[in-house]
RNA sequence: GGUCCCGUCGUCUAGUGGCCUAGGACGCUGCCCUCUCAAGGCGGUAACGAGGGUUCAAAUCCCUUCGGGACUACCA
């Protein structure tokens, strides 16, 4: 059993979230089989080609914990794995249809080919090509309009074409009666449609997963295995995520779309994958929270829902934060820092931290912006709204008094340090603990939220901390 | 426009004829806890698109309708 994701380079170089979705199903289902997981770049349009988005594509899937069994980059028994080195592999099949009369050449120019599509959109019929060249020798063709040199070679799709399969997820599926689909271009590259059958023909691709889009494209597929008597793999059309208005998912309307956005955002990659996992699926007894072995293990197609969902990045976030708090604290600390870029005495400022913030992020960039204050050394300023709230006049008494009491701290460990500030602001000047410490949070944080701030003034330490409030003191 | 796919709380979902006066999760929200913010605990809010059938019984089956989506390229 062997199951293939075709990544197709991206125009924008950056990998799609809908790459990672069904790379995680086609995973699943591979290792619940026990049979291979191929990825296969599929680069056959070289007006779209980015050099720099297939070490992306593999960066952002490792990132995620999707591993392939055979690739580009770490090559397998079905080698190459991208089509642009397999173009040789396309031509001899192409010849073949030609020659059995399923397939025909076509010398209509793109002009041509528009302004037929327009007039049939403009009479409200069913656009398709009219077989202008159907039957023509060159030399007949040439004599009438629209002609270019260079042919094109197009399915001749019979009327008979077989338009209902049966897909794992839907179960029968009728399809719409294909077009004469061009089968190989003018620069020589083939289409993804053809391109796509013969490699998981060679590759012996048993199960074909992906998107819902696809649906439509299937007949073509299966007149392709069918005319060279290939056996047909099984389809599995995934349903197709959405953006908050139910179209389907893209860049342009959402930010979650981009793959490397999850990964500037310091999301937990684990968290990802399982909420990846939630769309459209979910696990025999309904938990929600799973691990990609337990996925894999209990995988079954029925339990793909064929209803496209939306990508609600609000669940996400408070999954990340779930995650976050199962981390064994180095590992949390490790991440933090990574992400921070922070090293020597910074990041283990950082490290020490990590405790105060496990319960109050979500994301690593959350966790980085609460511990700046640490790490920002004389950069360091106070948030204008925060001093406006908490560093006004009446804060100047408070201010003082805390200066006093921890002037005179013996040890500054964070229970001294709240015992004294306790005594100093809330049984001498009278205060609510809440407007005791707020003036000295924004004071040595800078913001009017931190993590606890007893902790946060220990690990800042004496001098800096003393600094910091004489500063607001002003 | 045509063809196809799909329709359970705002969102992700459970549900495969009786266990459903529809369950869980996120979100929102009330209370508790509390040095801020979180986290946590206990509550609340909110859905079977509509209309017809079939059946003793329908969210579950059938039909119609409405709605959403995809495709309709020498892009994948």
């Amino acid at each position: 059993m062997t199951v293939r994701l075709r990544v197709a380079p991206s125009p924008t170089g950056d990998p799609h979230v809908g790459t990672a979705y069904m790379s995680l199903f086609n995973l699943a289902f591979a290792r619940h089989e026990g049979g291979a997981f191929i990825l296969r770049i599929e680069d056959t349009d070289r007006a779209r080609f980015q050099a720099d988005s297939e070490q992306q594509v593999y960066d952002t899937l490792r990132w995620l914990g999707l591993d392939w069994d055979e690739g580009p980059d770490i090559g397998g028994p079905h080698a190459p794995y991208r089509q642009s080195e397999r173009l040789e592999s396309y031509r001899p099949v192409a010849e073949a249809l030609l020659a059995s009369g399923h397939a025909y050449h076509c010398w209509c120019t793109p002009e041509r080919l528009a302004e037929m599509r327009e007039a049939q959109q403009k009479a409200k019929q069913p656009t398709g090509y009219d077989r202008l060249c159907v039957g023509k020798a060159r030399e007949e063709r040439a004599a009438l309009p629209g002609f270019a040199e260079t042919p094109v070679v197009r399915m001749l799709v019979p009327d008979d074409a077989p338009l209902t399969f049966v897909d794992l997820i839907r179960g029968e599926v009728n399809a719409p009666r294909p077009d004469d689909q061009v089968l190989m271009k003018t620069d020589g590259f083939p289409t993804y449609h053809l391109a796509n059958v013969v490699d998981d023909h060679s590759m012996q691709i048993t199960h074909v997963v992906r998107g819902e889009e696809w649906i439509s494209s299937t007949p073509k597929h299966l007149l392709l295995y069918d005319w060279m008597g290939w056996q047909r793999p099984a389809f599995a059309h995934m349903p197709l995520l959405r953006n908050a208005d139910k179209s389907k998912i893209s860049k342009r309307k959402n930010p979650a779309a981009r793959l490397t956005w999850f990964v500037d955002e310091g999301f937990l990659p684990e968290a990802l994958r399982n909420f990846l996992g939630l769309m459209g699926y979910s696990l025999p007894d309904g938990e929600e929270i799973f691990s990609f072995e337990e996925m894999a293990a209990s995988f079954d197609w029925s339990r793909v829902n064929p209803v496209g969902p939306v990508f609600d990045v609000d669940k996400l976030h408070w999954m990340s934060g779930h995650y976050v708090r199962e981390l064994e604290l180095a590992d949390l600390a490790g991440r933090i820092v990574a992400f921070m870029g922070v090293e020597g005495a910074a990041a283990q400022l950082v490290r020490r931290a990590a405790p105060l913030v496990q319960e109050r992020m979500a994301t690593l960039r959350e966790a980085s912006d609460m511990l700046q204050f640490l790490v920002v050394g004389p950069r360091f300023a106070v948030d204008p709204d925060a001093a406006a709230k908490q560093l006004g006049e009446s804060a100047q008494p408070v201010l003082g008094a805390a200066i006093a009491s921890l002037e005179g701290l013996d040890s500054f460990a964070a229970a001294d340090i709240e015992a004294a500030l306790r005594a100093a602001l809330v049984d001498g000047l009278g205060l609510k603990p809440k407007h005791a410490f707020g003036p000295v949070r924004v004071a040595v944080t800078g913001n009017l939220v931190s993590p606890p701030l007893f902790e946060s003034i220990e690990l800042l330490g004496r001098d800096t901390t003393m600094a910091r409030l004489q500063s607001a003191l002003g």
